[in-house]
DNA sequence: CATGAATGAGATTTCATTCAT
DNA sequence: GATGAATGAAATCTCATTCAT
């Protein structure tokens, strides 16, 4: 089970730096500090190795979004949650997440492929998600008056460019979680909430 | 000039659906209805082919970019227009947004590839935009008291995300832009300030 | 043209000489006087240019069979024109033959091999052709009464084996043919008949 | 004792089934609900294995052949006997008599395989035995005038096709053996001894 | 006897690139 | 400009065999 981990380790790792195609065999075996054939005792084959890393990650991913406080006293709080959970995915896995956000969008039309199911997948779920949040939190008078569809797909991109981090160089901004929760919550809490809120 | 025309698009669209690696020169010369050696009539090799569609496309961003106005009577209109300019840069040449969003942040180890150039001169050249626009607009009262640099990071992030709608499938999404300036608008400019032009 | 006609050529020897699995396509490159990648410009894979040598053998050996004779004066003629073309085809496509009667039994298995469309359609074709001329010739009082169906089965074996010449060393024998040709018509043809057609 | 039976089996059933070069030892091993290292317990390799194989089936064949009487009253009685011999064997051990009859003339030219031995003893003990039976017969007045070196092949080609019945669907043939028989008499035996025999 | 893991050698296949025409 | 054929280099994958336990 050593080497297994290994070579899903640094094949996570290539592949999020190359591309799958752009990876070859041989660099997964010298990164994992083993032979080709190693990795077709463990994995069926290269797409395989895809597969399951992929697999893994996206489960691991799901299932924190599926963990999210339903119970919380405001709606914004549901979205802070969102946006954290993608900060610290970013940073606990941030090859996984580099692969689900760039690498499975340039496959969709396989349909066979994981990439498929996990793209679907997440934007059906965030889409869900969001749409109740913001559908409740306007009918609450808790956001301002937005409109629902839009908005969501903005959330979307947001969070979509929040995972390409790696790819962006944002390793180093301090702060950037609140600030990005900030930002939101000016854009959608009603100010006189807000400002009660802070104000006693 | 036909036929090269021919081979820039077929390649452009099937890099950006395949990725760099994963696209064959046979699968770009049947796209293109041409055959392989047209290609190396007209490029110096699968490389040059890459480089040149890149080339252009990052000209036309990089040439929007720069013709942006400089005399807008607010700074958010500024940042509004840099929003349009990328739907209308995603409308018009999908592809190749898709390639520079997409494909240039995994080949960011490769030193010689212009991708590296152009990731690093967007990056550039939107803090740069965005940071004077933001201190201005803070300076001057229109904005509320945002710190500079995570919000750049934030739209930075937002822009990323929206270039990949190709992947993300928000083709279909009607008023997006609209409702990104004015999500974005609520969450900058101060009340009082937006209050006051809309109510005379 | 040449090329392909080439590497038919040396595969078909080698794969007679090695089984399909026993020969690689170095081997057969190198045969050719030429290289692997030619191997797959010229065919989808090694399965297909098994495929093709077999369609090819094929085609010639049931394109004989249907153009033998159908207006002989006797019975036993046909079963002597089945037994020359037999030998006939042997000597002219050696490996061919070998690869029919040997390689094919052997991956009956394989729904989607070619192997199995032959040996069904030999064997189909063979029982027909043999039932009618042994039913007529014993109806007609050509030949002895012997069993149909039994019999077929014993020409089905002999020319299967004769197909094997190859691997038995049965090259040198001379009169091969002629005498095969003897022993069945001594044993099918009656006495009487036989006699009055020599005697004269 | 079992495994290694187990083994033997299994790799003679897949021999026969995919020839040698086309199974591997992960089959053979899994066919015998065994592992690979031990089939290296038992044997020295798969070479060691088939060559195992081969040495069983061809001792019981050889030893089959050597058992037959010499003492019988007519000659053609061991003609009969050699052919009910070699369907016997067939049903006996079908994958070890497919293995003789088909892979061994495959693998003539590695002068170090068994089968060579196989094959040209074979050819060596049935050219001996036939050879004598019908130069006798035709000597005593048995038998027909037949010219005996082709005759001899003839046979041969004949017990090499009843041995290829695995491969051409003879298994439901009914009175198949007894059939053969009689047609070769019918071809051999001189019209008035057989007459002669039977009438009284 | 038994097995999971490992490996060197090599087989099949792909692909960017070029040559001859 | 255009193309069919060719090729060197390398990628993916397989397999007989062995090691450690």
């Amino acid at each position: 089970m050593n080497k297994k981990q290994d070579i899903i380790q640094a094949a996570a790792h290539l592949f999020a730096e190359q591309s799958f195609e752009g990876t070859t065999t041989v660099q997964i075996a010298k990164a994992a500090k083993s032979t080709e054939p190693m990795i077709y005792y463990h994995f069926k084959g290269k797409d395989d190795l895809f597969t399951q890393i992929l697999e893994r990650a996206s489960h691991e991913y799901f299932s924190r979004l599926k963990r999210l406080p339903g119970d919380t006293t405001t709606q914004f709080e549901k979205i802070a949650n969102l946006i954290s959970l993608h900060f610290y995915f970013v940073r606990e896995m941030p090859n996984e997440t580099y692969l689900i956000a760039s690498t499975c969008p340039a496959r969709l039309n396989d349909p066979a492929s994981i990439c498929k199911k996990i793209v679907e997948q997440q934007r059906f779920w965030l889409t869900d998600y969001l749409t109740i949040c913001l559908e409740k939190g306007v009918r609450e008078g808790e956001f301002q008056r937005v409109p629902v569809s839009p908005t969501v797909n903005i959330f979307i991109a947001l969070l979509n460019g929040l995972m390409h981090q790696r790819g962006l160089g944002f390793e180093k901004v301090e702060g950037l979680r609140e600030e990005t929760i900030t930002f939101c919550r000016r854009s959608l809490v009603k100010k006189e909430v807000t400002n009660r809120k802070r104000q006693p």
